[in-house]
RNA sequence: GGAGCCAUAGCUCAAUUGGUUAGAGCGCCUCCCUGUCACGGAGGAGGUUGCGGGUUCGAGCCCCGUUGGCUCCGCCA
């Protein structure tokens, strides 16, 4: 480090080596330590922290040792090796302290809402209020870091695996599917307005069709949703990622020869469940079967099972002629009766009428509310056969849920198995469980009984157009897929349709117009009708890579300066009202919804 | 748009379930202390219990509303 008035050396660079040298440190005080006589400081700066001594001889002891924590200070000292006995092995300069012979205050602080050391448990609120001193912890410090170097990594390695970093545009147009945007009012054009990306989609697309290979952007995204604690309001960051001339297969491939050495270089000691390199793949259609959602948490050791052909002429009303999912808890038996009570209120806040169970005695007797409506020499024999495991000596719980609308069958209780697995401590620690999710359905039907895509409209439909002609659309898949580990959907991606006459084809069975997408797809489209190669892509999260190789459980925990749940921003006071002569710039009029009467 | 949880000193929590003057630790201030490293010790300041109503002889505690934060549903091609 080249001196200059502030230091000479940074808080981690001082050995046993440098005694007796003069240096220059500067950083904030950390911690104080009076003893009447000496009086200790540990100096910290980004790169560690470093032990200063005043001693009582010095005129200036009494000044410095009333400076509040926090405050920055420059001081200049001679390096002394620390007199036996008193190394401290948990810092790296532990061996040395700095002999201070002057200071000079360059920062005060005033009184802190929150402590930066130590750092115990504050409001995330003050937290976001005062994210500056939040980022100074130790904690959210080194997760900034470990993002950084993240990103640095994933960038080295995007490139050795043939691929380019390209950047596209941030004011661009409204897309007419998906999330809200946001919108930039446009000051030359009255009444017209830029959108701030949802994702480079369109852009990554007709790179590929200019005839580039392989392009991939650390992108910032934009979408006006509400957040989650794995999904931040607003903005978010994406690999953005796109290949020509390339299969399903050739982008998994890919992926896996970034994830896997990825995941081993940030947390080698966490196993993962690849073979050869290679995720395991799981259709859609299982994943909701399985365990209830397209996310599936695999590191939760239970399944869920289908029972809804046991019912279908069953006596059991609650139950009868409805899609019926179940799953087995053995752990769950000991359980009391209270536990079972709040788990039906967690099934209730979902919608459902409840979490019907039966309890599976050691001597195979059937007990709980629902047992005298399954007789063991009946349907309560056939479940137990389905649904738990040979051989069935060990007590067990089995949880149902029942709903005349599958989907929502399936949903609660893939839910029910994140809760049970988390109460019951039961989800596996320490392991990255990835699995690709693929075969999305094309089309869905909606509420208003109308057929919809179900994803991107730029899939390309399995079996083309041929499929798109003689198929009911409600059959056909997308090369569409997701990438999903420990329950969080790290990817997203597909192989695009990029034949026009496959595209018109897809959106007429959604009820669109060819104009439709002239129009609203006018740069995409048309490019297609100049040469556009096959092509295809994928878009993991950056937000939860880090979060899965942080182990953190919350979002903003991996972001320097993110918004509250509600998409305000706490620290500068975001989003705030325009100014008359703002607003009128860009030819604007506010108006304010209508207060409920 | 909807549901749930939370809100007491600068911070973390307590207050025997409606009962006297709302306590403790950390931080801050004053003092003591020459080898600490989460230093130790003595003393002190600091509260409209988020805010507004209500019930009650009496409310931090119960009820209604509201604000803020978090979690979930909807939403997130």
């Amino acid at each position: 480090m080249p001196a200059n008035p502030y230091r000479t050396h940074t808080c981690n660079d001082l050995r046993p080596a440098h005694a007796g040298e003069t240096v220059k440190l500067a950083g904030w005080i950390h911690n104080k330590r009076d003893l009447g006589g000496v009086l200790f400081i540990d100096l910290r700066d980004h790169y560690g922290i470093t032990q200063i001594v005043i001693p009582p001889t010095a005129a200036f002891q009494d000044e410095i040792a009333h400076l509040p924590k926090e405050t920055v200070i420059s001081v200049e000292g001679t390096v002394r090796p620390r007199p036996d006995g008193t190394v401290n092995t948990n810092i790296a300069t532990g061996e040395i302290e700095l002999d201070v012979a002057g200071y000079e205050k360059l920062g005060a602080c005033a009184p802190l809402p929150m402590n930066v050391f130590p750092e115990d448990h504050t409001p995330e609120e003050t937290r976001l209020k005062y994210r500056f001193l939040d980022l100074r912890r130790s904690q959210l410090h080194q997760t900034v870091m470990l993002r950084s170097r993240i990103i640095s990594s994933i960038r080295r390695k995007m490139i050795e695996l043939g691929f380019q970093e390209f950047q596209t545009p941030i004011l661009t147009s409204s897309s007419p599917e998906g999330a809200r945007d946001f919108l930039v009012p446009s000051r030359l054009y009255p009444g017209e307005f830029y959108a701030l990306p949802q994702a480079p989609q369109q852009f990554k697309q007709l790179l590929m069709v200019s005839g580039f290979d392989r392009y991939f952007q650390i992108a910032p995204c934009f979408r006006d949703e509400d957040g989650r604690a794995d999904r931040t309001p607003g903005e978010f960051y994406q690999l953005d990622v796109e290949m020509s001339f390339v299969t399903q297969d050739d982008v998994f491939a890919a992926m896996e020869a970034l994830f896997v050495p990825l995941f081993r270089e940030f947390k080698s000691a966490w196993p993962m469940n690849e073979t050869g390199g290679a995720f395991p793949r799981l259709t859609y259609r299982d994943s909701m079967l399985r365990y209830g959602t397209d996310k599936p948490d695999l590191r939760i050791p239970f399944e869920i099972s289908d029972l809804t052909p046991l019912f279908a002429k069953s006596e059991f009303k609650a139950f009868a002629g409805k899609t019926v999912r179940a799953f087995a808890v053995p752990q769950a038996f000991d359980q009391p009766r209270s536990w079972f009570d709040q788990l039906q209120e967690e099934a209730k806040k979902l919608g459902a009428p409840g979490l019907a169970y039966l309890k599976f005695e050691s001597h195979g007797n059937l007990s709980g509310p629902i047992a005298k409506f399954m007789p063991t020499d009946g349907i309560g024999g056939e479940i137990v056969r389905k649904v738990l495991p040979e051989p069935l000596a060990a007590p067990n719980v089995i949880f149902f849920s029942a709903d005349h609308d599958e989907t929502k069958a399936a949903k609660v209780l893939g839910r029910m198995r994140e809760i049970i697995a988390t109460q019951l401590d039961l989800v596996e620690k320490n392991v990255f469980k990835f699995t690709w999710i693929v075969d999305y359905p094309m089309y869905e039907m909606s509420d208003e009984k109308k057929v919809e895509f179900s994803h991107n409209p730029f899939s390309m439909p399995q079996g083309g157009f041929e499929a798109l002609t003689t198929q009911d659309p409600l059959t056909l898949f997308a090369y569409q897929y997701d990438l999903v580990c420990n329950g969080y959907e790290i990817a997203s991606g597909a192989i695009r349709n990029h034949v026009p006459e496959i595209m018109y084809k897809a959106f007429e069975i959604a009820g669109y117009d060819p104009s439709v997408v002239d129009t609203r797809f006018a740069g995409m489209i048309n490019a297609f009708k100049y040469g556009a190669p096959p092509h295809g892509g994928i878009a993991p999260g950056i937000d939860r890579i880090v979060m899965l190789l942080a182990g953190e459980t919350n979002i903003r925990d991996v972001i320097a300066f993110p918004m509250a749940q509600n998409g305000r921003d706490l620290l500068m006071n975001a989003p705030a009202p325009a100014t008359e002569k703002q607003l009128r710039e860009v030819h604007l009029t506010i108006r304010k919804p209508v207060p409920k009467a």
